[in-house]
RNA sequence: UCCCCGAUAGCUCAAUGGUAGAGCGAGCGGCUGUUAACCGCUAGGUUCUAGGUUCGAGUCCUAGUCGGGGAGCCA
């Protein structure tokens, strides 16, 4: 006897086996002639398998007929060809095994329509539902195929730290991590002066780390460390803003993919952002079909033929200054007003990439004063060598830039942008020895997903999302 | 954080200020292979919370909690 998942169980050339299945409940269905039928499913797959249970089974009265959504069993059965459409095999069964009861006035999930909404608020069990299988499954594809990328192309994987000390670039709110009891915080001497002349700050010589020290928000700071020694390298993590942002594209842990390449120039930079994105979905649609259909038939009707759109075309690269350009001109009426200097919004954005050119677009060489200190400063001095990918549908998909590589041109940027230097004299010891040209981006694993599963809120492509004021499970 | 909307049976939703309902799910019965099976019957409610207006509140008012959409921030 063989034991086999569902997805082995399901094909054609299963059939003539003897084998053991098991899983959950999905439906019972009783058939007119005294039996009934059992979907069964293990989570390998997005189908389920038919077991045919016969009244002859000794626990068929007791236990069979009292099946449903939910309890897990143990089957065992002789694969056979399925006589009626849906499924090309199917098991009756010599032996059913009950593992355990699902109540069905309790169970919250049920054959027919639950909203994602509500099930958010039942993470523990929302995998079991077709469209959390899924999503579970692409996400591991996904990932899979972020590393088979990289690796392929000679890529080292880094891991940059979770906890840092370095308030690095500004990006976001932090997560503050300490050891110190808050009620009973050791606080600083009073300043000079007496009472009533000065704050009392936290003493943060006393706390775990002999500083302040927070989650990180971004490691890219760290991969350039290591690009910087070892050429081409990414990072693959959890990150964390703690900004209090309340839409369906913000979490407050998330998962980034930052690569950082040495003597990579941001024409490069866009190269490989292309591939990249185009790696992932064709490998989506190649190891997850069923899996994308479901998304295609149950979520967005039109996701097929836009992923299928973005493999197919060369994505666009316009300047930023062209950009504004077209929107000017565009005569539509945009809520923020278009002029060259200030960031793009999301209607631009979307204008841009879904109404004027209708395919992915990376926009380029924005201006200096709205962008990082880190980036590297063009020859008109206005600009910098930044890149945004965007997409029909999501929108901005992917933030990068070209590294400044000179000292002087660094030291400016930071003193400009009001850095205290003493803190990145690490960051600049790689312009200060053996400088090199290098570039890099940041892809969000879960915007990932929304674009290519179209579903609509990036609570229902993590398993567990923390969002402000929600940290369950 | 700001603006708008919502909360009624296990789930999805109805209900002019006047007796709280339906579909699905569940239980029981029926039906000779079903595919979100089908047919009949039954059970199932602190209408989010706390106040208020009213002869009377699911419905109107105030505050709060939770959720959704949009904006900002960003990935």
């Amino acid at each position: 006897m063989d034991k086999l998942t569902v997805a082995q169980a399901r094909l054609e050339s299963a059939i003539g086996k003897i084998v053991l299945l098991q899983g959950w409940v999905r439906t019972r269905r009783d058939s007119k002639g005294g039996f009934s039928f059992l979907e069964l499913n293990d989570g390998s797959c997005q189908g389920n398998v038919q077991v045919i249970a016969e009244a002859a089974l000794p626990n068929y009265e007791s236990e069979v007929k009292k099946l449903h959504t939910g309890c897990s069993v143990s089957v065992e059965g002789l694969v056979k060809a399925s006589p009626a459409k849906g499924q090309a095999t199917e098991v009756p069964a010599t032996k059913i095994t009950v593992h355990g009861w699902a109540d069905a006035d309790a169970y919250p999930i049920q054959k027919k329509g639950a909203t994602f909404e509500f099930l958010r608020t039942i993470s523990h069990l929302r995998p079991r539902t077709n469209t959390f299988g899924a999503i579970a499954r692409v996400r591991n594809c996904v990932c899979k195929s972020i590393h088979d990328f990289f690796q392929e192309q000679g890529f080292l994987y880094v891991h940059t730290p979770i906890i840092t000390a370095s308030d690095c670039e500004g990006a976001g709110e932090l997560f503050k991590v300490t050891t110190l009891d808050l009620a009973k915080a050791p606080l600083l001497p009073s300043p000079p002066g007496g009472e009533g002349s000065g704050v009392r700050g936290i003493d943060f010589h006393q706390d775990f780390f002999a500083k302040p020290a927070f989650l990180t928000v971004s490691g890219q700071l760290q991969a350039e460390i290591f690009a910087c020694a070892l050429g081409k390298v990414y990072t693959f993590g959890p990150t964390f803003r703690a900004e209090n942002s309340n839409t369906p594209r913000h979490l407050a842990e998330f998962w980034m993919i930052e690569p950082e390449m040495a003597f990579y120039d941001l024409d490069d930079n866009m190269s490989l952002a292309e591939a990249f994105i185009k790696r992932i979905i064709k490998d989506a649609l190649d190891r997850c079909p069923d899996d994308m259909k479901f998304f295609q038939e149950r979520i967005d009707k039109e996701i097929l033929a836009r992923l299928d759109g973005i493999l197919k075309s060369d994505f666009l690269r316009v300047p930023y200054t062209e950009a504004i350009d077209i929107l000017q001109k565009s005569g539509q009426a945009f809520e923020f007003p278009v002029k060259w200097g200030m960031d793009l919004q999301t209607e631009h954005e979307r204008f841009l990439t879904e109404t004027h050119f209708k395919k992915p677009t990376i926009l380029f060489d924005y201006p200096r004063a709205i962008k990082p200190f880190y980036m590297r400063v063009n020859d008109d001095g206005k600009t910098v060598r930044a890149m945004d990918v965007l997409v029909p549908g999501v929108g901005e998909i992917i933030g990068g830039s070209q590294r400044e590589e000179r000292f002087d041109v660094l030291e400016g940027n930071m003193k400009e942008k009001g850095l205290n230097l003493a803190h990145y004299q690490w960051y600049l010891d790689l312009r200060r020895y053996g400088t090199v040209p290098h570039s890099g981006f940041g892809l969000g694993l879960e915007r990932t997903l929304l674009f290519l599963t179209g579903m609509a809120n990036i609570r229902d492509v993590i398993p567990f999302p923390r969002t402000p004021g929600n940290a369950e499970f």
